[in-house]
DNA sequence: GGTGCCAATTTGAACGATCAAACCGGCGAT
DNA sequence: ATCGCCGGTTTGATCGTTCAAATTGGCACC
């Protein structure tokens, strides 16, 4: 169990001396027991126990030219969603299990030269990037120096398969939300998300045009775009419901829209509000209104430990697959108060 | 500028040769340029530049018996707060200004031994706590153990001078949030918070009874309890309101809490709410509410710098101070729409 | 001209692990 | 008896850097 003491290092000789045996033995009994003797191994490992030997992690690393970090820029706490936290964890988590660690690293200065340096240095074997954007240099810039890295976002605009890369499919995601509000009886469900341009804003935002289709609903023109903030979307939302046919429900491209949307709608005489919405991405904050709001939410854990799969291979040399991974999200439905759809 | 190519190593004899000169000589250029002759370094740093050397970070954390990297247990991201995210963030700059990175691991498993487990391994030097609480047991199990740490959150209940910590003053907090009410014109101020016990919910109901005291109101029992969740908060807040001199306005232990009292007061006919609501931790949801609502904001990248601050003194051997740092968090005034107070 | 000293630079030896190759005794096959 | 082989173990070298001590050349001083 070890004396406890300082934590000041055991060395791998210290623990051979001990038992009697080389430190290549010492290092066998660890990382391929099965060349070494049985009652050898039980001695080294007693040994071990005894003087709570730790192997260097800066001595491994050095020798087997690899840190088993992955890096990952922090980014800036904005909005109301805590993706960016609930994705950090679940990447923690699966780092965790594949023997990985996360480090972190500040937005502060040229993120290119950051990162690169972080690689050069052998600080981290990788990088996860997060919030890619429709031609992100960061991919190219990355990929031609030989960087390995993979993302959390599927790029865009510059040819799927270069790159490794998992992401969550909006579309699908923002058309359940339009299937769910059409089960519970809605005919005009509206979308307010982001203006075209945007990456995974026009992926939501095509998912609602798919299913408004497929169910063949004239609600064709009921769509309004605004900044993710909370003003600007209530704004926008109280254009759609100040025209003659309004609707009667809305799928949203971010919990931030969807608010929005619920407050334009106002609330009824007994304090519910008027609008029924669906939000995207599930963050704290939806659950706690009242009535808390159904949001479709993404699998992090699952995107995680998809990107730590990739990254593994990447770093195990596999040239050849160099393809994304798209997940599913899935809808969390919350119990409605308020007016029933009505046509 | 480097010739970019692949992300292998130039090493430090690679520069020593092209330089013309010895491998301590490279290394003195980049510690200690001061034992260089000018025009040497010169020649040095060309090389440096043209081959793009960069030191490797394994060799050097072999040699130098340190990681310049800082543990961080990940929490599960938990309730409306963005707390941990926010603090994370801070850190890592902090961190990163002096030189040392951030490392976050998993949750899974044994916290203690995990943590043991990264400083035997020389993985990290130190780690930082947070979410402290009272007789915590990680503290005297590391400090027995000699792992270095300083925590965010004052220790309670085991000695404050024996430990490094930086804590925010929420009992000044929260007598801000009091006499901001006072201020508005109130007479009746509530506190909503946590049950008695735990440590910084105690530390917060403190600050609100040292204020209604201080300014001579009769609202010693305008208290209330409950779990840190928006339904039990909003069942507490409402018992209170139903007595027969119910308070005007609240002061909160959490956002949370807030977010409960304010549901309790209800809405006038006009939408905006009855009561009004001081929170704490400035949390995103509690700006698009509507009104938003005012909340006490914790200094965390002062905080962060503290930490960070004390953790490189610890690490540096300082032995002496071993003293807590205690920061003042500001109240974050977001315009009042509702009914002015009334007596 | 020898001595001492200083600044500038080099050499040798770690740091702690692991890889590759060598070694060793014993046993079965030839 | 010799050879080859094999499981088990050790030896030597190496990863890339930095510390500590040694070395060099130059210059002033007595």
């Amino acid at each position: 169990m070890g004396r406890g003491g300082d934590a000041t290092g055991v060395t791998i000789s210290e623990v051979a001396a001990a038992a009697g045996v080389s430190r290549q033995t010492v290092s066998n009994v660890l990382k391929a027991p099965e060349r070494v003797a049985p009652e050898t191994a039980a001695r080294v490992r007693r040994a071990i126990d005894e003087l709570g030997y730790r192997p260097n992690r800066a001595a491994q690393n050095l020798r087997q030219r690899a840190s088993r970090c992955i890096g990952l820029k922090m980014v800036s706490p904005a909005g109301v969603s805590d993706l960016f936290d609930r994705f950090l964890h679940a990447l923690t988590e699966a780092a965790g299990a594949a023997g990985y660690h996360v480090l972190l690293f500040g937005a502060a200065g040229d993120e290119l030269a950051t990162s690169e340096d972080l690689i050069r240095t052998g600080t981290v074997d990788a990088l996860v990037l997060v919030d890619v954007e429709v031609g992100d240099p960061r991919l190219p810039w990355f990929s031609r120096r030989g960087i390995p890295f993979v993302c959390f976002g599927r790029p865009r605009g510059q040819g799927r398969g270069r790159f490794w890369w998992a992401d969550v499919d909006g579309a699908y995601g923002v058309a359940c939300a339009v299937d769910h509000l059409v089960a519970r009886g809605h005919r005009r469900v509206a979308y307010l998300g982001w203006p075209p341009g945007n990456g995974f804003g026009d992926d939501r935002r095509a998912g609602w045009q798919e299913a408004v289709r497929r169910h063949g609903l004239d609600a064709g023109d009921l769509v309004a775009a605004s900044a993710e903030d909370v003003a600007a979307a209530t704004a926008a939302a109280r254009r759609l419901l100040g025209r003659p046919d309004p609707p009667t429900a809305f799928a949203c491209g971010s919990d931030t829209f969807a608010v929005g949307a619920r407050l334009a709608g106002g609330t009824g005489p007994d304090g519910w509000p008027n609008l029924e919405v669906v939000g995207f991405d599930d963050s704290p904050a939806v659950m706690l209104m009242s009535p808390p709001m159904s949001s479709v939410r993404q699998p992090l854990d699952e995107v995680a430990r998809r990107v730590v799969g990739l990254l593994i291979d990447r770093l195990g040399g596999a040239e050849t697959p160099r393809e994304g991974v798209m997940l599913r999200p899935d809808l969390v439905i919350r119990e409605w108060r308020g007016p029933e759809p009505v046509h």
